[in-house]
DNA sequence: TGTTGATGTGCAATCGATTTTACAAAACCC
DNA sequence: GGGTTTTGTAAAATCGATTGCACATCAACA
């Protein structure tokens, strides 16, 4: 094992004790100790065990990250800012995938409990609210617990949500100004948060096409349900130009479809995904999309989380204003100029 | 603080070793004794702490992991498969974006130091070797560490490459078994790896085009910088009709910008990515791309490291191999049904 | 010169586990 | 029933730190 306090100790002739307090600095060293004590450090390369320190001092400087699969664009986003951020807190991050399956969730949680972590993000949390209090209140009863785009309610449990059910109803309003006769939604179920959307496009229909009943149908997120699942919405309802995603991945996969069957985007559909990922602008056309501020949110959830370490309060939901980004893949408003 | 295996001893009536014992599911404790003591387990819900088993046995089952930018398309998809792979196996994953800047990347490998990682995985160590090499060598000398596309020569370094050299190769012969009459490259420089693939653009004009003097360019990685160089090169060279991007994304910004200046992919100008994301599949035409095997590359270097830990030798440098996926972005093969 | 106060250092307890050793009690054998 | 073996349990050391308290040393002051 590597040299600890004590291999300085006996080499500076002095006790464990001395050594502790050249190490973190304190009084009561005199300078002459002291420097001695400080070259053998450097000399022998003294690195203090985080483990044993944090014994002691009841700390670990530990942040756990729980998210479903780190390779969907959110997630990535979101855990690359969190890190970052923690980082430089002085914290470091243990990130599990969790995958769908609930139990593996659970185990994950105890899995943190056990490493005594000061503090739970999770983001993408698509388990039964109920199982997730349950495990939260038996692993980490007294550990503060933000989630990214969900909410539960529990005693340590804060919520940060982007406001996607405005921003969807954005996206309709933005279809009504570009002329879009019937717009049409298509959701991954698989999210929950995916519900707020379907809400926000409902709330659209009936506030900017109340005379028209609104089409909303789910899918899968691989290539080829999306695929099937847009062949078979055009093909149901030939009058649908316009269709909203729940996700920019899916939308990319419509913009491929439309371009297979030859119709044109955005003359004869237009197209708008949700996340405005780094691949929305690659696309061509580029794709509108409305941005769900995942900086912000992370942000924030960071924030919550060394606000409430620090002791402070925070409110328990906290909700992020979502902003629609018109590219190619929408027309242009008629009054773009007048802006 | 949660509860301890002293707490559960005193109510129990035994000494802490017998709990020790029960919860290590070990010999010698009376079957009475045992049922007594996993009933008050599992009442109050014991959770033992990692940090003090872990300072006692001498092992944390931390792993450290560390990335230039977790967004970045093959980071994310190697970070996946390996916090999973790890995860099956009892180990948690510490996970730092160290960014591009060296004395960051030091830093990073102090810290995980302290918190007495077990092994290291690198991936995209973009940093000088000596750099590296030193400070491994100074506060991981004797934790095994994996190199993901990079080595540098260390007693406990072990580097696991995908040939991309090869590969690019095999991109210069694909385009020339299309009719391609004069391929470019371009490149963004910042990561090292990517002087390899140049080589292979090289190796690959020398065989396959041994008349032409070969056209590699370089740029950044932003979508202006990119769309910038690809204008500059068919401006300075408008006999080229077929570009290898270092990377996907680039390449999907080439097809955007061809686009643009009225140039048909393939017709007049093929295009060539590398890395085969997620996103080849979906771009209008779909991006022919060199697999560089992620996947492969992140188990390797799981099953390294596993062995590594077991105490078994494995190959200081293991190489693997790549595949062009032909997509519409290239012209079909003439022979392509022949296969 | 003796008392006081400041300063520097060591001892020992503590954090929450594991593990070796030692010692009782129970079971076995003749 | 006495001796031996087996079995169950506790006590104590250990891992690598931190920290309150006691104590020694030395200077300053009356």
């Amino acid at each position: 094992m590597q040299v600890t306090i004590y291999d300085i100790a006996r080499m500076a002739n002095v006790s464990a004790s001395t050594v502790s307090r050249v190490v973190n600095n304190k009084e009561n060293v005199s300078p002459k100790t002291r420097a001695r004590i400080l070259k053998l450090l450097a000399e022998h390369n003294y690195v203090p065990n985080e483990a044993a320190r944090g014994l002691v001092m009841q700390s670990t400087r530990m942040i756990g990250v729980l998210l479903t699969d780190i390779r969907t664009t959110q997630h990535t986003q979101g855990v690359y800012f969190i890190e970052r951020e923690l980082s430089t807190q002085g914290y470091s991050c243990i990130i599990h995938n969790t995958g769908r399956d609930q139990q593996s969730w659970v185990h994950y949680v105890q899995e943190l409990s056990q490493r005594k972590i000061e503090a739970l993000i999770l983001m993408g949390s698509i388990y039964q609210a109920d199982t997730m209090r349950e495990a939260i209140a038996l692993y980490l009863p007294n550990v503060p617990v933000v989630v990214c785009n969900g909410y539960f309610a529990a005693p340590n449990v804060y919520g940060i949500v982007s406001d996607e059910q405005s921003g969807v109803t954005d996206c309709v309003s933005l279809l009504r100004e570009t002329g879009c006769r019937r717009p049409a939604f298509l959701m991954n179920p698989s999210t929950p948060s995916n519900e707020q959307k379907k809400l926000g496009f409902m709330n659209g229909m009936a506030r900017f096409y109340p005379d028209l009943s609104p089409v909303a149908l789910e899918c899968g997120t691989s290539l080829e349900e999306v695929a099937a699942a847009t062949r078979g919405l055009l093909l149901e309802h030939p009058d649908v130009d316009g269709i909203v995603f729940s996700e920019d991945n899916m939308a990319l996969v419509g913009l491929r479809i439309l371009a297979d069957l030859g119709r044109r985007v955005p003359e004869d559909v237009q197209i708008v995904g949700i996340n405005n990922s780094r691949y929305a602008r690659l696309s061509i056309p580029a794709l509108t999309s409305l941005d769900n501020m995942l900086y912000d949110v992370s942000m924030t959830a960071v924030h919550h989380v060394l606000s409430l370490l620090a002791g402070q309060r925070v409110s328990k939901r906290t909700l992020i204003g979502t902003e629609v980004v018109a590219r190619g893949s929408t027309r242009p408003r008629p009054d773009a100029d007048a802006c």
